[in-house]
DNA sequence: GATTGTGAACGGATTCACAGCA
DNA sequence: TGCTGTGAATCCGTTCACAATC
């Protein structure tokens, strides 16, 4: 019933609406308006209405949304309610500090910018390193490639992030997909093939700064 | 004459066009068709030829694309014929693994995936940590930030790379604005706010695994 | 009076389909 | 014949504007 027909537009949005909703209930409004949301986020009040809707009537006309009961809506739509397990490939230069930044934002103390605590977790690391494999970093092991299937079993992985150089980056992928991974954030500079039963975001830096240079002088 | 209409969509997907382009290049192919460069990006052959007529036309009715010309052409159009200067603000983990990323990209081999050496370039570095400041690291001198104004000048930096904590990411980008930076890549999770002479694309991690989460399950 | 929820209008981007040309 | 360039048609997301409701 859920997920058919939700625009994938929207679905980029709704994390957005999460992180402005956490920080009125910081702030301890206990409403907030669709205008007060838009400003937050940048978005027409209109365009938070429509969004919103589209998960069902959360707001009391005449008054807002009270924060509290979106917030946790919001947790639900997006599953951060329960436990969701992310799988790194890749444990290079990025791959390590994309685990430091994720485990930051985790357990920095709550301030006004601070991620909430979520229950998004990165539960394991891959790569073929020998010196790396059997280590631990920052509170997550790492494996050799070889054993994704496995451990993606083991660790319920749902996410993978794929840091690995763009010439393996396919393969990879492949790997996560015929391990079962629902989803793929993908940092390699290369345009990939997944099924379409799987998502795939793609994070691309060089695509990014070089699309920017056109706006450069 | 140029860049006053074509839509943003177009510009971020002329870098795929660039790639699709030096691959073909760099496997010898003199032409390639629409319906090739589709394949290779994603995308479809019509959306292929739309937008490269925005600039100009390309191709040979009958025939296709002159791959060396048409290189020559996306070059140009995304500035990267000439050299662009970045300045990275924010030297801890992510910043560090930026750099290394894009040295990394530049200096390797030219393989089936390598990106092509272009002209963008980190070529300065900012941070408040003493530790830091005066060391050059990966060939990248770093500066205090209060000297941003002073040195974006001197290295003729265009593109801002963002890459600080959240609760200083705005301020960053303000003093970004006033010392005339065109395009930010911001990395911090906030939603921030830019005039809208600047370009500002951002790349949230964690928006990203948010939003995926969503598919996961 | 304020603000939501939503059908209708709009606008922009994508795809279609074909005329034009090598 | 094959493939580009492009107007027309279509699709899809955003904004408008207002009736419903607190």
């Amino acid at each position: 019933m859920r997920k058919a027909k939700i625009p994938d537009v929207v679905v980029r949005r709704l994390p957005l609406y999460l992180r402005a909703v956490e920080d009125f209930d910081r702030r301890e409004h206990v409403i907030v308006s669709s205008k007060e949301l838009g400003d937050f986020t940048g978005l027409t009040s209109a365009q938070v209405r429509k969004d919103l809707t589209l998960f069902g009537e959360f707001g009391k006309q005449g008054i807002g949304y009270d924060v509290k009961f979106l917030r946790t809506q919001l947790r639900d739509i997006l599953r951060l309610s329960t436990d969701v397990h992310i799988g790194l490939v890749g444990f290079g230069n990025l791959g390590q500090a994309l685990v430091h930044y994720h485990v930051d934002a985790r357990s920095r103390p709550r301030t006004r910018f601070s991620v909430s605590p979520d229950r998004l977790r990165i539960v394991a690391a891959f790569d073929v390193d020998p010196d790396k494999i059997g280590r631990v970093y920052a509170g997550v092991p790492i494996f050799h490639i070889d054993e994704l299937a496995e451990k993606a079993q083991e660790y319920g992985l749902k996410i993978m992030v794929n840091a690995v150089p763009a010439e393996h980056a396919q393969e990879v992928v492949d790997h996560a997909v015929r391990a079962g991974i629902r989803a793929i954030l993908n940092f390699a500079p290369v345009t990939l093939t997944v099924p379409d039963t799987v998502k795939l975001h793609s994070a691309d830096l060089t695509l990014e700064l070089q699309s920017l240079a056109y706006y450069a002088e």
